[in-house]
DNA sequence: TTTTGTTTACGAAAACATTCGTAGAATAAA
DNA sequence: TTTATTCTACGAATGTTTTCGTAAACAAAA
């Protein structure tokens, strides 16, 4: 069965990044982290919400007054989607150009980048 | 001088992709190659690109009737910049899960693995 | 109890993106 | 020259996302 696109907007995805880091959260929550960022009202980031689940991104336990949300999609199938998609529309479907660009400015620990080597010998090894 | 945050929509990068790809093109070899997708009226193709020009992401030459629009970002500033959000944004920030998804997923030949693989050593080399 | 604060629901405005019809100018074909 | 085609400009309709005000329900504080 094919998973149905993963396309959050901007907005959308800025939440999901906090709910997929702190779990189940309230409107409130979600919304006083926003706000460390950038200024936002909270009944619009109630409103974002609201339209996330109703959309099936996210879903809410309505139990108490206050309701709790969470994500519905996992972080993986979001990297994996976003990730494909932008191997193909930015760097033309060459992985190895990406990484390299990955590695090339963003600062990894040595234990990073022996694990990564690592990945390589065993796709390696599994190609012979 | 840091460089304004690159973010065009879905249907700009359709045709920046064209662009960078086949270099300085009219409005009917773009609207073309996008109708070897999906189905996409020629004013429409042409009133995105108008737009795209006023924004600054594309630059024409009017000297002929037919304009030709080229690019005013490079593919390789697009990448960088689209990549760094999708790290900081999906992928909190993690240049290794990235790659190691990537690597994953994609095929990649036996050299591009090798390069790959000497890149890190230089970048382990370098920290020493 | 009364007042104050918090939360959801709703609706609508504002901003942005996409789509396309029509008109007029320039060119090419008949 | 006349007709048909191609191109740009323009404006408007449509769709989507973001923003927020207001009201009602509820809870907490005074």
């Amino acid at each position: 069965m094919k998973k149905s696109a993963i396309k959050p907007t901007e907005s959308e995805l800025e939440i999901l990044q906090i709910l997929w880091e702190s779990g189940p959260s309230t409107v409130r929550f979600i919304n006083d982290r926003l706000n460390l960022s950038k200024k936002v009202g909270y009944t619009t980031t109630l409103k974002i919400m609201q339209i996330m689940a109703e959309k099936g991104i996210l879903s809410r336990n309505t139990e108490s007054r206050t309701h709790i949300y969470s994500s519905n999609i996992s972080q993986d199938d979001a990297q994996q989607q976003m990730l494909d998609k932008l191997l193909k529309t930015v760097f033309g479907g060459s992985a190895k150009k990406l990484v390299i660009q990955a590695l090339g400015n963003h600062k990894s620990t040595q234990t990073e980048l022996e694990e990564i080597k690592k990945l390589i010998n065993d796709l390696e090894g599994g190609e012979k």
